[in-house]
DNA sequence: AATGAATGAGTCTTCATTCAT
DNA sequence: GATGAATGAAGACTCATTCAT
């Protein structure tokens, strides 16, 4: 790796620094309803000085938003490569990963689950087609990595056979979903404490818990 | 009930005309980047009418957003009165009808599923406390409607004993999330056909495929 | 012709209106000093009103300069069909009548001739390259009636037998030479005194008086 | 004349580079569409420097504007004090240097034809009360010095009876037109073949070449 | 002397909302 | 009831100028 000179370590940190805010403002009002003075202003600067490290108000969002998903991205493949062998214990471990790192990062999630959708859905930042995919493959990625480890599952025996990308897909739209009805009430549950639950659902599905919990052995306790 | 006039009648169906063109302006734009004028335009109807029917931009889209909502309620509602003492039916008949009127109309679950979500966490409408509750309301019905079918499949002994809000939550967290991935890529999948994956993961989970199958005689086939 | 509604003449008249706002300050300041509000404010309208019959600045700034450069265009075409068998007294008509109508209508005369100049050279507006062809070709009519005009008395035998586009031009460049001084400097001269020698000049030129004047006895006096 | 230092020198020729390129920069785009960074990524040098040479921008585009049109006056001097004795000739030299000045010197007369123009009618600068009487002095100067040279050619009989100072004026215009088309379209022309038109018409007229011819014998051909 | 990061005033443009017709 | 012209507040973005290094 390059050494960086003195200015472009303090340009990097800047930058750094305004994405920060940029996090907070966006998270606390939505794209639309922040203005890049609020992200200034949060971020002791003046307008003009955002101008010089993004763009526009949209590529500041991008990068911020960029900067979040590969957060959720890199839990997953932490869990997985921790514990490669045991996919079980892996899917336990990115469960209550995500949850806790929703739990403490409220902001980072509300940016990801928010405003993300609308940037995708109707943005003006449609022109942005590049960005779109990018978002795509970031999310995706997520999601191939684990329907890969659910394969593994499924080739060594503990999973049932499954469509895993669909499965993958279907693991995260639970965690996320109670992830969201938490950030919307967050006094009401300690997100952390669903992960049981979570697991329970995927792992062992609602059906039948008089007869498979004869079989099953443990697992969750 | 009380008859209506027809002076009455006729501003009811003026209102849902304009609730109908609001439907697929919001959806198609977002709230923010769609106008009154849009809306007015969609409607056939010049700008100023619809403040003759609407308090304002906000009381316009909040009265789309609840008329969109209601639907997803029902679906829900009707499922499980006809499928009253059969909680397996009744879920497989949710998950299949859900899914179909995503499907069917992409534009009402655009609006929920997007929109909604950027109006509760940080909107202009936050002063608008009660609607927050409205909202919260008609899917906190929702969720306790299909919590209580849950339990009562519990008390019969054919689901595990588990936390019957958090389920119908997750449950409805799997569609939503699928409905979600077909809505921004509609040519990749045929939505309809994720019904099977959703109920084996819901009803049966991922583990062990291998040894519940000797014990269960079907279900899905 | 359709005859208008009210609604139209009024939209028309309105629009009007604001031309002239236009041509007021786009004279007075430049196109790059002015701003939108200051044509609202001179028109006695909000900024948002000059939106509605303008797509941007540089929308209403080419219809203000179309309509200047219409009006030159016009006397032109007056002078000569007002002596259609006389080009020497129909050159003089121009020269005396182009002077007059500089000095009587100086902003449009400003407006004419030096924002015109920057938008065909450096303007933002230089995508609308249908514009800057739309100019070219306003000036172009006028030279080349003029120059058919030329040619016509070079047919008669009354003028040398010289390039008549170029002639033109070099006519026109005269006038507008005088004008232009005469506007940076209005105290010092009478504009309209200047068109006996530009038409010594352009008719004569300035070679030989001792010699020719034995000759021709007449024209200037 | 007093010797530089180094110090001064190297000011002076630093002062230098930056004019050079603000002469390309402000003809290229215009002084207001012209940033000072555009001059500094120009020169090679950083924005601030500039202020270090220079007050602001204004006082950097009237430096500039100065340099460029004490070439044009230059020219002329030079075409008289090599003709002095004979105003045909004399005239005739201006005529063609300063169209060859002008082709070889595209962006000089792009900087002096429009934006000294933008400048003097409605600037910014217009406080520069005494900039805007150099540049009329230099003009001035340029109209003073044919001017004389003009009587000159009265004095001796070879020039009609004309006011020598509208005369000159008449001619540079003329020029200038030309040029100024050419300018706007260069490849339709070639500027220096319009020298033999501008000498007939400013020498001759247009009028009675049939006639005059006989006397005449020659100038042009 | 040279730099270039930071500033913030200044402008265009949009759009929710009002109101006279 | 319906219209749509008018309003003006609000926000993205630019760039001349300054100043600490």
């Amino acid at each position: 790796m390059q050494e960086l000179s003195r200015r472009e370590r303090e340009k990097l940190s800047r930058r750094n620094e305004i994405l920060q805010s940029a996090r907070k403002v966006f998270a606390e009002k939505g794209y639309d309803n922040a203005t890049v003075d609020d992200v200034a202003t949060n971020a002791e600067l003046s307008k003009g000085t955002i101008y010089l490290y993004f763009q526009n108000k949209a590529d500041l969002f991008m990068s911020t938003l960029e900067m979040g998903m590969e957060q959720f991205s890199l839990i997953i493949q932490e869990s997985i490569s921790e514990n490669k062998d045991d996919p079980i214990s892996g899917i336990m471990d990115i469960v209550q990963r995500q949850l806790s790192y929703c739990e403490d990062n409220i902001d980072i999630f509300k940016l990801v689950a928010s405003d993300s959708i609308q940037i995708e859905l109707h943005s003006n930042m449609g022109r942005n087609y590049e960005f779109k995919l990018k978002i795509m493959d970031t999310m995706g990625q997520s999601i191939a990595t684990l329907a890969d480890y659910i394969q593994y599952g499924i080739d060594i025996g503990i999973f049932r056979r499954v469509n895993p990308r669909d499965s993958a897909f279907a693991l995260l739209s639970i965690i996320r979903g109670f992830a969201f009805s938490w950030m919307m009430n967050p006094e009401d549950i300690k997100l952390k404490d669903k992960s049981e639950l979570i697991l329970t659902i995927f792992l062992d599905g609602l059906r039948g818990e008089n007869v498979t919990s004869l079989i099953k052995n443990g697992g969750k306790g």
